[in-house]
RNA sequence: GGAGAGGUGGCAGAGUGGUCGAAUGCGCUCGACUUGAAAUCGAGUGUACCGAAAGGUACCGUGGGUUCGAAUCCCACCCUCUCCGCCA
């Protein structure tokens, strides 16, 4: 949510960095800012006046004077006339209070100062690349399902049967390589100063709200209609919301988290795109990192968090490029974003393996998430970062590819074969 | 699912329908005393909105209602806890 304080005051310079991203237009939330204000001024002065005679008449009582008296009848009437102006205006100024707010949450967050222009993907910006040492030499590499179904790892045939399409089983060493990924990503990050959490998988609405998938996107996410809980679509809104509502003390910053979560995702709207595959499931696991920092410090916490993803890439010795999102790609929550692409071979692309985003203040301000700083006055809004570290199924994707070998076999990176127990696949 | 208890400031815990944003204790901050510390004593210590300021308004789980006036009374809902049942 951005700060109706600034887009009343600057609502030139805002208006500019949101036409970065698409059409918005601010005129209807000033107008009714400027009415909710106008109302509140004279709902306050008669909510005064109101307070006033209510002590009066308590002091009068209280000495003595008679309940009957003319003088106390002359108070009451006027409360009683206070009264009925005030039960017009509450609802007016509630019914604008609350439109004022659903305009507001539609607003995606500001780009960054630093984020590049542009329209769509194409204008994002490659920032670097790592590994090129390591693209594989083998020609002819299948496709990571086909490799998955011919080592009886991997079963999409049957999984529809189970669910639908774009859900997978895994099978035996298959099943073994998720859980040794997931446990190697937990194992490093942990070891980078993260805390490990496992949140609840099913979160309220106003958990997806603070983070910003509702109310826009309430289509992307499985919702569990009677009970208004939804299916986590990624660990980033259980953890954002841990902090829900909260002062934290500036000594407990920053906070940094790491989590292992399944996500689920309805993707609507991508019929038709990678259907095949682990890429595009409505179900898959992933290692999120997480900080709540102070707002001085935000711009170096995502330098490093990228990198702490990025570093399992490297550990997994996976060629993968950096890439920051120009202005028109950013995501709703976002204002700075670098997506790490992996190399997937059998389609000859870089793919997004993570995406790691400074959200500033906005989820913050949506969450009511803030700290307090001992001279500074009132309470501050935290910023907040996220990074997949990484997609798990996108990450064994890029491993059944990158690692095969012409005898059809899959050459564990070193890394992971401490905890597989083996070389082969 | 059945029965009961309860939701008040960072925590604990008072609160008769009237001056209660809320006693008291703990914690925390500042000051005094002390060589230093502890102890003791004194002062302070919620958040948000409006306002240049003075000040005003809101918030005692949430939403309604009664009343000139509600933390206190009434209604609905939510949540937590205990016991029973069921269950991994």
């Amino acid at each position: 949510m951005l700060d109706l304080r600034q887009i009343r005051e600057k609502t030139e310079q805002i208006q500019e960095r949101l036409n970065l991203r698409g059409g918005y237009d601010l005129n209807p939330i000033l107008a009714l800012d400027q009415q909710q204000r106008e109302l509140e001024g004279r709902r306050s002065q008669l909510q005064a006046r109101s307070n006033e005679i209510g002590k009066l008449v308590g002091q009068k009582m209280k000495s003595g004077a008679d309940p009957k008296s003319e003088e106390i009848h002359a108070l009451r009437d006027e409360g009683n006339q206070v009264k009925a102006q005030l039960s017009e205006l509450e609802p007016q100024e509630r019914d604008l209070k609350a439109q004022l707010e659903a305009l507001l949450l539609t607003l995606p967050n500001l780009p960054s100062e630093s984020t590049p222009i542009g329209k769509s993907e194409d204008e994002n910006v490659e920032i670097r690349r790592w590994g090129d040492e390591y693209l594989p030499q083998n020609p002819n590499i299948l496709p990571h399902w086909e490799i998955g179904e011919k080592l009886k790892i991997l079963n999409f045939e049957r999984s529809t049967k189970v669910a639908q399409s774009r859900f997978v089983t895994l099978i035996g060493a298959g099943a073994a390589l998720e859980r040794a990924l997931i446990q190697l990503m937990l194992d490093r990050q942990i070891r980078a100063g993260y805390l490990e959490v496992i949140p609840p998988f099913l979160i309220n609405s106003q958990s997806l709200t603070a983070s910003g998938q509702l109310p826009k996107f309430s289509e992307e996410s499985f919702k569990c209609d009677r009970d208004d809980l939804w299916l986590t679509p990624t660990a980033e809104v259980p953890v954002t919301n841990l902090y829900r509502d909260e002062i934290l003390s500036v000594e407990e910053l920053p906070i940094h988290h790491c989590a292992y979560t399944p996500c689920f995702r309805r993707e609507a709207g991508s019929y038709g795109r990678d259907t095949r595959g682990l890429i595009r499931l409505h179900q898959f696991n992933k290692v999120e990192l997480f900080k709540f920092v102070h707002p001085d410090t935000s711009e170096p916490e995502h330098q490093t968090l990228t990198r702490d993803a990025e570093a399992i890439l490297q550990a997994l010795q996976l060629p993968y490029r950096v890439i920051e999102l120009c202005t028109g790609d950013l995501g709703f929550a976002a204002g700075k974003t670098y997506d790490l692409e992996v190399w997937l071979p059998s389609s000859g692309k870089y793919r997004e393996i993570s995406s790691c985003s400074n959200c500033y203040d906005f989820q913050a301000r949506r969450g009511n998430i803030r700290f307090k700083e001992p001279g500074k006055k009132g309470t501050q809004f935290v910023h907040t970062l996220n990074g997949s570290g990484l997609a798990v199924g996108r990450t064994m994707a890029a491993i059944l590819e990158n690692y095969q070998q012409p005898d059809g076999t899959i050459r564990l990176p070193e890394a992971l074969q401490p905890y597989l127990g083996r070389e082969i696949l």
